[in-house]
DNA sequence: CATGAATGAGTTTTCATTCAT
DNA sequence: TATGAATGAAAACTCATTCAT
């Protein structure tokens, strides 16, 4: 007996293959009108299918919307933690990753449009899915902090979480600000003004000269 | 004739209150289902008055929408500019600002939700309300971040804009990360951790010196 | 002051002829078409208003399909009660409730037709808005069975409640297998068959000897 | 050519069989939801087959909704004739055959919510399938009654159509009646009642005499 | 000025049926 | 034969806005 793809195996590659491609232009399609405004219709249409098939493959539009940020997050945070993998000093880790939070925002503001939408519709759910994938970020991120407040780099006199939470916040308002004013400045200069401002400050003295290299412009 | 309030001015002057009270209930009220699920009719309800007085004074949802909007924003600026006046040294007058600024959010969390919702709702507004006030804000306080820099309280090493950027940012994002998370840091901490990090960051050695008593947590 | 109608009298008045007319239109039509083919807009139409204008007297559909089938079964009930009114001896009254039941739903055949639409609708609800009234019908006659019985004209071996039943169901399958079959018998004969096949029995007092044996219980 | 079962019989034959089996789940699960709430899907998951299977053996829903209700009633119809069977006297192959309906649908409740769902559903068709099996009882019973007017049994008063009517008025309404009040009356009650009441009557022969005059026909 | 009844366009969702594989 | 993905028509319900009183 060959071994193979199963028919199931095939079926569910193509269910899987199928629901990203709708995802894909779903969240284009929210991110262009804004989640009332764009029916299920108009995603269908976009897709050139029938409004039902959407149906087959979420229960619904919130469903549908909810796997669209998912889906963004989720990529955002790959590839955050990639830029933070490989051999290199925890520092250029944390700046090689913070780069890359902005220019995925920067390449993909339909995400940033996406998270503004969920925060405006569901304001039941606790957070929602940008600060859960916050969470997760945070995390991983900890104990690259906590290395930069023992060997010296970065102050010992603020709790880690305030650290974690200025940072956080910079990031956060960066990016929201610079999509709002239509990505008038290049991802390499919000890098710069995040690092001179945020690490500026956050850096000892003594730590800026050993990251003389690292801190300076791109 | 006698001199006095003419009857226009009385009729004024009451449709001006009356208008100003369905600003305040509709703040509310949209900030508390967002602006889809609150209904000219839930509006009306909690005024005690009929759906159709409404548009006797605003000639529709969106308009009430953008009157809330636009009142939230003018308290905020009027606060913040307020914190600015009398004969304190500037450094001092920008810190009280930024304090303003976060305690306004803090005790009217209702204005973020709304900033949201607008963000979400109208995304062909070039801006939205808050940056076109925002832009009111910077203009004025670029001659305190000018001063500041000129007496060597700030670095001069990046472009003023990018200085005003940089704390703008900041704040927005410190705002927004905080009302997300349930305003579980006060906003004294909250105070605290932006001037500890950007202004750390963005205030000379110098500087630091000079300011060893505004900078230090209240 | 005047005494005379309020502005709240009239008006609740006004809703209330309107909710009435809605019900006898809606009535008509649910009998007509059933209540899955007819939609809303039907009802609407049939009345001249805008399908929104229904959500105004009634929370749904279905509320207003209840409500269609509750009128009818009040009008049923009323017009049985009145019946038994009067000075007359109680098998008089029994008789004079079953003829006014009978004729209530020949003359009124929509109400058949609703019932069975209930019916099977609502397989959920415990009985169905027939078997309440029909309780309450019961009830009140129950006391007329007694005396009936106490003086001697009907039969004393079966318990009152075994009476009620074969009445009842004597008379709820007449009144549907006569709508079945289009109203093909008047109410007279129906009338007179339920009166001698129940009260007067089909078999003969020389046939009742015979089958003794076979009408006796199991 | 040899003789024995041809291909296309043993298709026939299977086919057949199929139907069958779809036909007694499709009964089970319209009966329990509804016809409007029980789709295809949910037949085709309840045997394990595909949606698309159910039309290679009927048309649409609407065929196997009916082929449900008639297979009901034959089954009906031949319960009730296979009791009037043997050497019996004729009384006594009425009662069997009485007995038997009122526990075919005793223990097979599917059945009655079956007929309500037809009758609801398809007001167009004249009678319905109920009414249509009805007829061919009725004829094949016409006898039995005859023989019993003949032979003194019952009255010869009441036409024979009349007669027929009132015993199938009762029947109907009892089993319906019955069913709706979720079956808390034995079959053994049912038939009891039926007996007693339209084959014995309510009234005593003294009641008779004093209600002579209400009695009689109007 | 104030009212609130009436409007009707607009959207999500369901499901019988089809048909390519 | 059997499958199940795709279709698209249909219908309930909402709510901003209007307007006669």
């Amino acid at each position: 007996m060959p071994i193979g793809p199963t028919t199931t195996d095939v079926r569910t590659q193509r269910k899987n293959d199928r629901r990203r491609s709708i995802v894909e232009a779903a969240a284009r399609l929210f991110a262009e009108h804004g989640f009332a405004d764009c029916d299920m219709e108009c995603v269908a249409g976009d897709l050139g299918i029938a409004k039902g098939t959407l149906y087959l493959y979420f229960p619904g539009k919130v469903e549908l919307f909810r796997a669209c940020v998912d889906w963004g997050m989720a990529e955002m945070q790959r590839v955050v933690f990639e830029a933070a993998q490989g051999e290199l000093p925890p520092f250029r880790r944390l700046a090689r990753s913070i780069r890359a939070y902005l220019e995925f925002f920067d390449q993909n503001p339909q995400y940033v449009e996406l998270l503004i939408q969920e925060r405006a519709m569901f304001r039941d759910r606790k957070r929602g899915t940008y600060f859960e994938y916050r969470e997760g970020i945070r995390a991983d991120f900890r104990s690259i902090y906590g290395q930069l407040v023992a060997d010296g780099t970065l102050r010992n006199d603020l709790p880690l979480d305030r650290l974690l939470d200025a940072v956080g916040a910079m990031l956060y308002g960066t990016m929201l600000v610079n999509n709002a004013m239509g990505r008038a400045i290049s991802s390499d200069e919000q890098y710069d003004a995040v690092m001179n401002t945020v690490f500026g400050g956050l850096v000892t003295t003594a730590g800026q000269e050993k990251l003389r290299e690292t801190l300076k412009p791109v």
